[in-house]
RNA sequence: GGCCCCGUAGCUCAAUGGCAGAGCGCCGGGCUUUUAACCCGGGCGUUUUGGGUUCGAGUCCCAACGGGGCCA
């Protein structure tokens, strides 16, 4: 703290002295209000209406106050909005004396007529007014609100206070989860919740973090997704499972990656990537009709049109036309990162191929699926728990959804051959062996174990939570739609 | 991991290598219908930190810390 900081406190503090030496209570345990901010300015308008008069009880922090003399007007806001509280000496008594120890971020109610100034504005002509808690530190200021965006992270209770629209964007992340599970819920899917400490940290392609169980005396780690504990249920009989859940995954920070984010996973038995796409098409635009009212979005200029249905593109086909590179042509890692080179891609040797395709896509494909698209028909080694493809083992059945440039869904057949399973997790440490650092899968032999008692055919998904209100609501970064983003921390 | 940009008062921002400033906020005074209220007075600062160059550094150089962006 700057010596600035300290004396602002120290002002503050002294206030809060004089208060209580006056035997005023700035922290009193309770305060009935009658009405919110936005609920007593419609009573007046109703009241006004119909000729009546009409008193409220209100509360909220003071944002801005403006003192003149005798009288003084002081706006509180509420997380329904704001509204005026008019203040007279003589109208208040001892009352009006609490005004010279208010500042700027206390809290206050008021009670009185509702009433309209000569300029317009509906307030509360106070006949009561309390302190009801009194801040030490200033709220940031209310007029240019706060832009440091470090500042923003890190003390999001201050994004808050000054930048409203900050509300609107958490409402509707709210708004999205609620679809989802209303979604799930109205096609009889079962809402469950698996371990996020797990022995394996298995199901995606992630570096985990670990930690240390002290009775246990072992590693555990946190999960980097909740696929394998979900197929655990498709095994014991539960048809129809999904999870809103946390995962966490031990990779750097940019626009779309946070630490931690919330991943949407459902499974159905008997149904296979054909279906799971059918059930996205219609999920998104029924979260997007809930979330924000519409089934379309502007984003960059370009409307995107949520409905169904959406287009499916053939990855390798794909691949070909906007790289001019056919993957099948490549089917060694090091021949195809020369080819790729060639064309002026960024490609080290020790790349696996998976990983090698993956970028492929990352650079010609992703950024051209703008309006909603299917892109479908993974290579096998990228897709370790994904049915093959019966005509063509090279290729898994499995799918991702983009929209806006982003990916937003991920889904495949599920492989429900143990013997398979056990191979495909095993070449995935082998090539993690090979390919020194990179996030490849793992073996999990007791979810192998659960695969033996057998899992009928079943179709997965994945959602990316963040990313979808990232794309409902037009923000560019995770961090805006996140309330608490892993920012550095600080040594003091 | 590499490269680039940024860090000045509580907040938002200025300052050619030459006396650190403004608006809001804050402090003191005035004002009984104001609303970015207004009027009078007050600048409240380890210019992120640590080194270096220089007669002189907020400004130039190096490093660290924090933030942002581009690439991997």
């Amino acid at each position: 703290m700057t010596q600035r900081g300290d004396e602002l406190l120290q002002s503050r503090q002294a206030k809060l002295a004089a208060l209580r030496e006056r035997g005023v209570d700035p922290y009193p345990p309770r305060f009935r209000r009658s009405h919110t901010a936005k609920s007593a300015v419609a009573r007046f308008e109703k009241a006004e209406r119909e000729g009546k008069t009409a008193r409220a009880t209100v509360a909220g922090r003071i944002m801005r106050m403006r003192g003149m003399g005798g009288a003084s007007f002081i706006d509180v806001e509420d997380s329904t909005g704001a509204i005026q509280l008019y203040l007279q000496a003589d109208a208040l008594g001892a009352g009006y004396e609490l005004l010279a120890d208010l500042d700027l971020g206390d809290f206050v109610g008021a009670r009185g007529e509702l009433m309209r100034t000569r300029r317009g504005e509906i307030s509360v002509q106070a006949r009561r007014f309390t302190l009801l808690a009194k801040a030490l530190r200033p709220p940031p200021d209310d007029y240019y609100g706060l832009r440091d965006t470090e500042q923003r992270y890190r003390r999001r209770y201050l994004d808050l206070i000054v930048n409203r629209d900050v509300h609107d964007v958490m409402r509707k992340r709210s708004a999205v989860i609620v679809a989802l599970r209303r979604f799930f819920d109205a096609r009889g899917f079962l809402e469950v919740e698996t371990p996020t400490l797990v022995p394996v940290p298995a199901g995606a392609m992630a570096e985990p973090f670990a930690t240390e169980h002290h009775a246990l005396r072992r590693t555990l780690y946190l999960r980097i997704a909740t696929e394998l504990y979900l197929k655990r249920l498709i095994v014991g009989g539960m048809d129809k499972v999904y999870e809103i859940g946390r995962v966490f995954r031990n990779e750097g920070i940019d626009r779309d990656h946070n630490p931690e984010f919330t991943l949407l996973e459902s499974y159905e038995a008997y149904a296979d990537y054909r279906a799971v796409m059918r059930m996205v098409e219609r999920l998104v635009p029924y979260v997007a009709q809930r979330a924000i009212g519409a089934t379309t979005i502007e984003r960059d200029g370009a409307r995107i049109d949520l409905r169904p249905p959406w287009p499916r593109l053939d990855l390798r086909e794909a691949v070909r036309t906007h790289s001019g590179i056919d993957i099948d042509d490549f089917p060694d890692a090091t021949a195809l990162a020369a080819r790729m080179r060639e064309a002026g891609v960024h490609a080290a040797y020790e790349e696996s191929r998976g990983r090698l395709i993956d970028k492929l896509v990352g650079q010609f494909v992703e950024p051209r699926l703008i309006q909603p698209t299917f892109l479908v028909d993974y290579p096998a080694e990228m897709s370790p728990l994904a049915k093959l493809r019966a005509d063509d083992p090279r290729y898994a059945e499995r799918f991702e959804a983009f929209a806006g440039g982003m990916e937003i869904a991920n889904s495949f057949t599920e492989l429900n051959d143990p013997v398979q399973q056990r191979a495909r997790m095993e070449e995935q440490e082998e090539l993690r062996r090979r390919y020194q650092g990179e996030e490849l899968d793992r073996v999990d032999d007791d979810y192998i174990l659960a695969l033996e008692h057998g899992m009928p055919p079943t179709g997965g998904l994945g959602i990316g939570v963040d990313r979808l209100v990232m794309l409902l609501t037009g923000q560019r970064s995770i961090r805006d739609v996140a309330l608490f983003p892993q920012v550095r921390s600080i040594d003091e």
